[in-house]
DNA sequence: CGGAAAGTTGAATGAGCTCAAATGGCGTGG
DNA sequence: CCACGCCATTTGAGCTCATTCAACTTTCCG
């Protein structure tokens, strides 16, 4: 039941694994499903923990980093509501985690047992058909992201950040002035964008000297040219 | 039998998605596998490619890449034998592809329609969860290059490649001198670390000098001091 | 050989980083 | 309601590392 409401909100996103199954067939991995809410920096996943977790995401947004050496910290990823977390099947064996999965806001998720989500896989093959999908989708997205770090002018990555963020908050293009929340501070951004805090800054400085955003204060951004963003954003990308 | 004997050989290497299968299960499969040849700049697949291509690859070494609007190219992987290329179930539809897949050196391969590889995969649940599998462990992959590119130095981009190669190649570490070849060129090289080519000579040299490696002539590295090489190439990961 | 492609080396430029200080927002406590 | 302190953000100045542009050397093949 827990499961059953939660799918009914991710369905909303047409992104919820257990959406390609009906309600029935979902009981016996819904009986084990236990809902969690993690606070603000509270971790899910730790780098090299063994016990494998599975969670659907409900509320909130997760950062996929890892920290180096020397420190300091890239942000690999980020995990939205309807986003699956966790790796079933993965080489067979439990392999320890490879990254840390952390809550960047307040997030609500539905977790299970993977041994339950295995078995449940096998069971319905549409449910890890879905899984397969979107991990293939994923895999193409950190690729373009690769092709954008490794290339791309600091103003460049700060604007697809943007135009990405907007894309994601689901806003029409065609109004005239949009305003969206960025949901990641100027230091996430840096660690997800792999600049400093400082260069950040200067960029969005430099947009909005440009006329081509605002910023009122807080984390909003007002879009008032989104062509020149989209352009700023593809100059070396 | 195409697909029988391609299947032996990548076998050899534990990878191939067809050895989860015995030999009759596959009869249907092979049946419809073309044993195709590339030459060296060949392309396999081009980006936006409507239609979808599933192979198996036997010998030789591919790259992804991607080629942004200044004309830069960047390569976002590289495929090795018994690398699957293909993204059957990607999405529902056939979405047209997002990378340039193009053979660096003769390429051996063995390919399938994508929708008699999707009927393969429906009917043997076992070799659709290993593909699923190495596609997360590639996801894994994909986001630790992704971390390199976005906080590593040129040094340590460069040590890491050669560090890479060398495991790749299938080398004790045992040995006293161990010699590789690099499957690329300085240009490829630059294409896949995000540097451009001075820089990547630049710093084969320092490691050169600093009696890291050898450079013999040709694409060939000694490796002489493997634990410095590793220590360069974690300055930054 | 000889020509073309690949690789190396040098000098100057510049984008982004580091270090440092100033500004602004916001909650707490008087 | 205001003063204070904390934290995030912005702005400034100098520096570093990788790039750019250019010349030179080596390797590869016909």
């Amino acid at each position: 039941m827990v499961f059953g409401n939660s799918c009914k909100q991710c369905g909303v996103r047409g992104q919820a694994l257990c959406g390609v199954l009906a309600d029935e067939e979902l009981a016996p991995l819904a009986a084990c499903g236990v809902q969690r809410s993690l606070a603000r920096g509270e971790t899910l996943v730790h780098a090299g923990d063994k016990a494998p977790i599975c969670a659907n995401i409900q509320r909130g947004l997760m950062k996929i980093s890892h920290i180096n050496p020397a420190g300091q910290e890239v942000i690999v990823g980020l995990l939205w509501p309807g986003d699956f977390v966790g790796t079933p099947f993965a080489g067979g064996q439990p392999l320890p985690a490879t990254h840390d999965i952390v809550a960047l806001t307040p997030v609500s998720l539905c977790q299970f047992p993977q041994a339950r989500v295995e078995r449940t896989m096998v069971a319905h093959p549409a449910m890890e058909r879905a899984l397969l999908s979107r991990t293939l989708a994923e895999l193409g997205a950190v690729r373009t992201r690769l092709s954008r770090l490794a290339r791309a002018t600091a103003l460049a990555r700060v604007a697809g950040f943007i135009t990405e963020t907007a894309h994601r908050s689901g806003v029409d293009d065609g109004e005239t002035v949009t305003i969206i929340e960025l949901p990641l501070s100027r230091g996430e951004m840096a660690d997800l964008l792999g600049l400093t805090i400082e260069t950040v800054s200067r960029q969005m400085t430099r947009l909005k000297n440009a006329g081509v955003i605002g910023l009122p204060g807080g984390r909003r951004v007002e879009i008032h040219d989104p062509d020149a963003l989209a352009e700023a954003a593809e100059e070396l990308v």
